[in-house]
DNA sequence: TGCGCGCTTTGACCCAGATCAAGACGCATG
DNA sequence: CATGCGTCTTGATCTGGGTCAAAGCGCGCA
């Protein structure tokens, strides 16, 4: 089944995003407000302030929030991946900077008939918290790796988020490991671990040489004892194969 | 008007907590499953991993989540103040240690009837998924500040965090300045903060000797100049007062 | 085929905040 | 009125990660 614009039926996300739990009827609306957006890596897709009127799910690609400092500080708060949702219903204007970390493609919906729906119907909504009360839970684990871990942690932590989440798609697991591709330069990492990219960078060869990860070229990331990655998060659970 | 916690019409966080959109049936049946639980500061309300039949609101008092590591460093997630909401339908296990930071009043709701009741009608899940999104966005805020901001900014962040929310309430506001009691010890601070708790002594130090802040006794804190203590955070919209 | 540019790595040095260690304050208790 | 205990402050020293600087890729483009 090839992904047809025009049917939701044969979208890649229908399961997972905001309109999971949406019926024909619903799904026939949300097909007569929705439109698609795609931006290259590195391109904006809305400033903070900006007026912003419509929400939208991750297709396909990678796309990050963040907070700025006027001095240039920047922090990312949010990494969104495909199915994820962005925007807030009700919100004018947007409340981050948004950009796409690689090719993007965005299914937006115009946000007044969107809002208009949320309270027609309660599929949206239910959707929509219990996709809101992840994220929350993600945000609080993230808070943990900014405030307690090392730099050491803080990649390892950022290694294995990414690889569970990647792995729930294009995962590749073979016999000698798992292997993903990094979507993130070494700066959007360090803005997402609260790091310089110059420590990001020694952290990464420090891992390589101890041969907890291997790379292949800059970005194709090959991870050979998944456990040992863990025990480097510092997470607790480690392991518990066996147990 | 006196709290009667037989009658949620007198409840002093009717308006803002979960149930605020609810109509006089929906309250009627929540009054049903409703009790209430007391905590003195210090005490543990629930730890990670607890069976967790219940969900609550915060009526008096400030509780906080936090994540502890296996090595014992901790880092606070969240901090509840009155009408904010604790736990999460549909889990069954606390994902979080929940201590009463000071004398502490909750209003649970048993578990399974409150879920029935987010399917049945809208209101009670509507409202959650705004906070739900309020929240979120706090997290977010705080983000940056773990993974940006020094020690300085840290502390006169949070004051300005605490001040705005008590602010909703309690806060005086007299000819010299904005005042408010402290409910977090040194320890919960630096927890709160991802620093360590001397950092976080030296640092209000610090703000004290400059005049930034005045303190009576140790959890007394007078802000004379709410606009000096936000330029210390490192807020973005410095001021604006007359701009 | 070589040039330029974005991304990454590595090195040398420095400093904010952690760590280790004493006390000081307040207040409850015998 | 000592004693003890939790909380907080302050000092001395150490160190992980920041900062500044210089190369090293690798790839597109002329």
């Amino acid at each position: 089944m090839t992904f047809d614009p025009r049917d939701c039926g044969t979208c890649p996300i229908r399961h997972r995003a905001v309109c999971a739990r949406c019926e024909t009827d619903e799904l026939e609306f949300l097909e007569s407000i929705k439109f698609y957006r795609s931006f290259e890596a590195g391109q904006p897709v809305i400033w903070s302030g900006d007026n912003m009127d419509f929400v939208a799910s991750v297709v396909s690609g990678v796309a990050s929030l963040s907070q700025a400092m006027e001095d240039g500080r920047t922090q990312m708060v949010g990494l969104l991946l495909p199915s994820d949702f962005l925007g807030r219903p009700g919100r004018e204007f947007a409340a981050y900077d948004v950009v796409a970390v690689s090719n993007l493609t965005l299914c937006c919906f115009r946000r007044k008939p969107f809002e208009k729906m949320m309270v027609d119907t309660p599929h949206i909504g239910q959707r929509l918290l219990e996709m809101t009360l992840d994220e929350l839970d993600a945000a609080r684990e993230w808070m943990l790796i900014l405030g307690r871990k090392t730099a050491r942690e803080k990649i390892a932590s950022l290694l294995t988020i990414l690889a569970r989440r990647e792995a729930s798609l294009a995962l590749q697991t073979t016999d000698n490991g798992t292997s993903f591709e990094l979507p993130l330069t070494r700066e959007a990492m360090a803005d997402y671990l609260g790091l310089t990219l110059e420590t990001v960078s020694r952290q990464i060869s420090a891992l390589k040489r101890e041969g907890v990860i291997v790379l292949e070229g800059k970005r194709q990331i090959i991870i050979p004892d998944f456990y040992a990655l863990m025990a480097e998060a510092g997470d607790d659970s480690d392991g518990g194969v066996m147990a």
